[in-house]
DNA sequence: AAAAAAACTTGATCTGCATCAAAGATTTAT
DNA sequence: ATAAATCTTTGATGCAGATCAAGTTTTTTT
């Protein structure tokens, strides 16, 4: 008996994939690109980029961990996306008519990002096919990826976003069941889409039914499978 | 001043890019392309892919206009996006690691569907890179329209969505004010992510309040101004 | 044309979660 | 070390919108 396919949604914001398109670059492509390119360091909380803001830059993450959302008239931030090193910001512009980021950027940690001009990652994508179904794969990806928090933000109630990230956190970024909490309670809720209260009621609730351990800034899953379960029973 | 500019965004399901990638091609890939594709019509209401089922082709929509949304265990539907014609089902799929849809596909109109494998669509994308482009724009085009969704069925409230729902398709689809009406309550509440409830008292609401005008399945959208700042407001 | 089924409307109730409020813990500044 | 500021927890309240229920209209079937 196969698993219903639907329940395999989960909020995770970080994609799986990996391997970087730079690779695929031939040295005369790559000496186009360094030639073209610029590299910027941000420190943990800076603005990378910003919604609105003419699109016309392509940003390449190195080094570090970027949240890329969207801002709303309320001040409260949708979280689309978290972007480890080997990611694209801002594919999305690639599109005719597209002359704004629709969204904004920030560092979760310090961050080396490189930042190429759209004319000259087109030409990049024109001269080599590998590299242009390699960016395809990546912006497929990313589909995928919001599809997914898309369905678990809308569809699931708090204790399964909130498991959804922890699990993410586990699988995705520390790879390990017992990882630091750098992320301070505004930053889960926003990641889960719930308000701060909630997150401490969810945690508090999750200490006291022994599904994690919670001791000098280190969260440890003890019931995994528990967890896999609240995040897909939503 | 300008206007803020998260206001901007609305949960409209359309693009509004419209030209086709497949006059990009060459005679010779347009023949490659002619003898490895199938033409599908689906009536109205027909499943033209299935959540879960292995991703091993494309569908590009010729004519009509399809659904493609997340199905969830409790029955209630997720809606993606809406897909006139010249656009291509499935691209998500051509990342790696990616097998199976992670959406289904629907008719909401009576509509006709060329198939192609993705091998194919591969081999098209490596040999010719105006056509590459051209995806990576759709693809780029599709991102924006559910990254837009998203943040109006997470921030937005119920009036606003449902303004912008009519919105959507007194511009995208019927392309005037005044338009018939064939969609059910249940698939506006479906677009618009709320009960069938919801959308008939804030149509009765928008009525009260003659905002619009609706006889014999007919809605005219009289006060188009008030309307979109409803949407606005959210 | 009558009966059955489906779609739509309207009011009443319920509920998950945000918001508000206030106390306790931790970090940062002095 | 002490004070100030920030973050976190916990309880109380409020509300948007779902669900439930029952009646009305429209469509489909026979």
């Amino acid at each position: 008996m196969t698993e219903n396919q639907t329940s395999k949604q989960h909020s995770c914001a970080i994609g799986s994939s990996s391997a970087s398109c730079m690779e695929l670059l031939n040295s005369q492509e790559l000496e186009l690109l360094d030639s073209k390119m610029v590299e910027v360091s941000y420190r943990k909380g800076e603005i990378i980029c910003k919604q609105g803001a003419p699109a016309t830059q392509l940003m390449i993450v190195r080094e570090g961990l970027v949240k890329i959302y969207m801002e709303s008239n309320t001040g409260e931030n949708l979280v689309l996306h978290i972007m480890p090193e080997m990611n694209i910001i801002g594919l999305s512009s690639l599109f005719e008519g597209n002359n704004t980021y629709q969204f904004s950027a920030q560092a979760y940690l310090d961050t080396r990002i490189q930042v190429v001009d759209t004319a000259t990652f087109k030409q990049l994508i024109r001269s080599n096919s590998s590299f242009s179904l390699k960016v395809i794969g990546l912006l497929a990806e990313y589909n995928t990826v919001i599809s997914g928090r898309f369905y678990c933000l809308t569809q699931k109630q708090t204790y399964g976003r909130f498991a959804d990230v922890l699990l993410c956190l586990a699988n995705r970024i520390y790879k390990q069941q017992k990882f630091p909490l750098h992320l301070s309670r505004k930053e889960l809720a926003e990641i889960a889409g719930m308000s701060v209260e909630s997150v401490a009621r969810i945690l508090t609730r999750f200490k006291e039914e022994q599904l994690i351990e919670l001791e000098c800034k280190h969260l440890n899953i003890l019931d995994y499978n528990r967890m896999f379960e609240i995040s897909q029973k939503g």
